[in-house]
DNA sequence: TGTTTATACAAGTTTACACTTATATAATTT
DNA sequence: AAATTATATAAGTGTAAACTTGTATAAACA
């Protein structure tokens, strides 16, 4: 599953979102999840799972616990895709500016 | 169909890729994609479609040419989604530089 | 040790969507 | 006017994916 089709699911967004603020234990994941999606644990730990096969979060073992987080070097490559885009909505700064402000990896790290 | 369940298909990516240089006629759209993907005019065209719905892109009407443009109101929404997720790749910057630097909307323009 | 808790996985169902071929519509050319 | 070109639409098909219910696994607790 490509980037943007894993983005493409609103629950799987919001579980993203929710992992921008630190990690998160599934079981709190599954709760915040249910109450606003109205899905069962189940489906919620199916997209977890998506998630941690794409590339999106990371699953640390805590005994019986599974503490997810995020990685974000996808959601980074949608940024970069984006680039070719910004000209339409951003105003045009100089290169210098440019390259300060967005962090640019000029030197791929 | 939500923005990011559009961007999802790599045929559409590749369109908006090709609108992102300037307008262009179906037929050339229709050409470019059968190169890369080896799919049929109808295909082509209802993706163009699904862009054309979800307001990915505009349409001109030139006799018998329809000329497509980008409207990247859109992809800026999901560009502004990202935010949220900058923190992890952008270098921290003062408050000012960032707006200045990213065209921030501070006032909805 | 038996029950409960935390989580994942399996199997089945439904639906959406990315295609195909065939056809429609309208403008253009011969 | 007939044939061709440019494009869209219609109808049908296969597949993927988002769920469901039910079960497995392993740790925690009583």
């Amino acid at each position: 599953m490509n980037a943007f089709d894993v983005l493409g699911d609103p629950v799987r967004r919001r579980i993203l979102e929710l992992l921008a603020e630190g990690e998160r234990r599934s079981g709190d994941i599954v709760e915040d999840i249910q109450q606003e999606f109205g899905i069962t644990q189940a489906a919620v730990s199916q997209h977890l799972r998506v998630l941690r096969d794409s590339g999106f979060a990371n699953v640390k073992i805590d005994k019986q616990r599974r503490i997810y987080s995020l990685d974000a070097r996808l959601l980074q490559e949608v940024d970069d895709w984006l680039d070719r885009f910004r000209s339409f909505w951003e105003p045009k700064l100089g290169a210098l500016e440019t390259e300060i402000a967005r962090g640019k990896k000029t030197r791929k790290d």
